[in-house]
RNA sequence: GCCCCUGUAGCUCAGUCGGCAGAGCGCGUCCUUGGUAAGGACGAGGUCGGCGGUUCAAAUCCGCUCGGGGGCUCCA
């Protein structure tokens, strides 16, 4: 279903008639494309060749795969076409003629399905361009030559239809824009884009790695890495505190019935580690000779007992939620904890922290009546908006999540989506931002609210979350004693206002570019004598500075000053304080501040500390954070 | 999982035609004791991702395998 969408995607994408001029530019580039291609390699088949949101592409079906020269060889061949001035002529025809196009052009591989998806009754047309012809509803720039700023600048893999059933083509990916300028402008942002990418500054600032020996996609936190994560945690559980939630700890395995019960064992068997069978089981299979395969279908039937790695912390929530019987004077229970679960993620899609195979969620699962839905929907949008507001994410939009009308897929009864699907819709109009209604974007078992940032690259993350849940409840039979003294269903609800440590920590490092705000910062004060004979005052300030609980340590290495502010700024320490002759005789410090210049200066110790203790408190960010620069992809 | 690219010191990278393993940064020791982004000298540090093959000889060529990257597919 989901490929049958892009399918459609791909059609609008490439027979849409009237295209922005960017979109002409680069649809036109494409074309070029496939006429170098054709020019250089004859025997290559197309596919198609849309252009997008950065720039363009064009599929290619041919044995010999694309060399890094091929190209170099491929973009010297667009150049000809764009100084030979070809002009992009528009042909209409019948279907039957189309066929016969096709087929002269040999191109009989995709086209005719191209074709084909052109509905009955609408006009179809080609391109030409010089020898180049080709399938195409248009529309385009009048002449190769206007054609100039554009350079080739991948090759990857991609599936015909984006179906992984089919054949694999090659797909060659470019950019193009109406000036030379803007091309280098565009091309110089990606490779700024590049040094701020969380893998690189992550290794750089010594936050967290990934060691093959330990195993893909699983993260190891280093101290410096650490440090953030456990403010940002604690600012999160001084939310919780103020509004009610009670933090829980749950195992990191629970047992496969567990998972049965709530329906995600095995239904989503392809997406978990392998479970845990219990010894004895093990053993006995052994002995039976049974084979993997007998094996699987005895987990699926229940005959064989184990655990499972935790996919999600919520039914361990809800068998807390049901150890004990609950009054409607009890709800809401809010239970939060940083659960750490373990998903197996295609090792293809594994990607430095952003997409991993183990992560720590800062989840909780609300139980509530069905009155009380809308408020603690509140209640969790208001603390997202919280978390992203004090950490400058403010480049996001609000999607709410609602059923398919036309599928079979969700339970739960109607009168309960109608109410969840309005509470959502009512939560999501108080926020004061854009939001847009998706239909289909529902989960099976209820409504949502994601918060999708915009990073400062221009790309999207589903971030927060908050999903409205009648199926687990259900599943796991859950009550509450309402005031009529019988038993009622209570709804739940999901929430992560971060998503989860390891993604909104790495799209952090990529937000700030490495440059924490003072309160996030592994280290928060770089204290720098002047010489050897100032190195014991300067661990003495270090200890003073701690012991007023701000991170601090001191440069007593026998470099000169400048090499030591050099090593502070680019370990992208927020504070400096130089401590030389002149400052120990006064009683003070010399401030050298990358976060908050406002503080540079001389001033003694106790001042610095009162300043940089209010920063801490407050959470502030400092004032030079990079506003957000979206690519300039709108013609 | 699939296609393509890639793997040399802790990091960033050079290594030509198959012929003794290299640089900068970092690290250690010593000299230097200075005023806001690199003072100097010496030194340690390598199973060239792993396994196998071709060869008199492999970082270099071939196969397999593990990891990384760019995409596609996927993401409860």
């Amino acid at each position: 279903m989901e490929s049958l969408a892009k399918g459609l995607l791909s059609h609008f994408m490439s027979y849409r008639p009237q295209m922005t001029p960017l979109e002409e530019l680069r649809h036109s580039a494409a074309h070029m494309l496939g006429a170098a291609v054709r020019r250089l390699f004859p025997q290559a088949q197309l596919d198609i060749g849309p252009p997008t949101e950065q720039g363009f592409y064009y599929d290619f079906d041919l044995d010999h795969a694309f060399t890094a020269e091929d190209l170099v060889k491929i973009e010297e061949e667009m150049r000809r076409i764009s100084k030979e001035n070809q002009k992009f002529e528009r042909m209409e025809c019948s279907r039957e003629e189309a066929e016969r196009l096709i087929a002269e052009t040999g191109q009989t591989r995709y086209k005719p399905g191209r074709l084909a998806d052109i509905p009955a009754g609408e006009q179809i047309s080609f391109y030409r361009n010089g020898e180049f012809l080709d399938l195409c509803a248009g529309s385009h720039v009048r002449y190769t030559s206007q054609v100039k700023a554009f350079k080739l600048l991948h090759v990857a893999g991609a599936y015909h239809r984006g179906d992984e059933k089919n054949r694999q083509l090659q797909r060659i990916y470019g950019t193009a824009y109406p000036t030379k300028d803007e091309l280098e402008q565009a091309l110089a942002r990606a490779e700024e884009a590049k040094k701020r990418d969380h893998r690189r500054l992550g290794k750089e600032l010594k936050l967290f790695h990934i060691d093959e020996k330990v195993g893909q996609g699983l993260i190891l936190w280093t101290p410096n890495g650490a440090v953030v994560r456990q403010q940002l945690q604690d600012f999160i559980s001084e939310h919780l505190f103020r509004t009610g939630y009670k933090q829980v700890f749950t195992p990191h395995i629970g047992n496969l019935d567990l998972y049965r019960t709530s329906g995600h064992f095995p239904y989503y068997k392809d997406a978990q580690f392998p479970p845990l069978v219990e010894r004895e089981a093990m053993e006995l299979l052994a002995k039976e000779g049974c084979g993997c395969g007998e094996l699987t279908n005895r987990l699926s039937e229940g005959t064989v007992q184990g655990f499972l790695l935790k996919p999600m912390n919520c039914p361990h929530h809800i068998r807390i939620f049901a150890s004990q019987p609950h009054s409607y004077r009890d709800l809401p229970v809010r239970l939060a904890e940083f659960g750490t679960v373990y998903r197996w993620e295609q090792s293809g899609e594994l990607n430095g922290m952003t997409r991993v195979r183990g992560f720590t969620q800062d989840d909780a699962h609300l139980f509530c009546t069905e009155d009380q839905v809308l408020g603690e929907v509140l209640g969790c949008l208001e603390l997202v908006k919280v978390v992203l507001s004090t950490l400058g994410l403010s480049d996001y939009r609000v999607r709410v999540g609602l059923r398919d009308p036309d599928s079979q897929k969700y339970t739960g009864a109607k009168e309960n989506w109608d109410k969840a699907e309005a509470a959502c819709r009512a939560a999501a109009a108080t926020l004061g931002v854009k939001f847009t209604e998706e239909a289909g974007e529902a989960a099976f078992y209820g409504p949502k609210i994601d918060f999708v940032v915009r990073d400062v690259i221009g790309r999207e993350w589903q971030l927060g979350t908050v999903q409205v849940d009648f199926n687990l409840p259900e599943r796991f039979d859950l009550s509450y004693i309402g005031p009529d003294n019988r038993p009622h269903r209570p709804v739940m609800i999901h929430r992560a206002p971060f998503g989860s440590m390891e993604r909104f920590v790495g799209i952090l490092i990529e937000h700030f570019a490495g440059d924490f705000p003072t309160w996030l910062s592994p280290e928060q004060v770089r204290v720098i004598p002047l010489n050897d004979d100032l190195n014991a005052d300067a661990d003495a300030a270090v200890a003073r500075l701690v012991a007023a609980g701000i991170r601090a340590t001191s440069d007593g290495s026998s470099d000169k000053l400048g090499a030591k502010i050099r090593r502070a700024e680019l370990s992208k320490v927020p504070h400096m304080l130089v401590l030389g002759a002149k400052e120990k005789e006064a009683g003070q410090v010399n401030v050298r501040s990358r976060a908050d210049k406002s503080f540079e200066g001389n001033r003694t110790l106790e001042d610095f500390i009162g300043l940089v203790s209010a920063e801490v408190r407050e959470r502030r960010l400092k004032a030079h954070v990079p506003a957000a620069q979206p690519p300039a992809a709108k013609g």
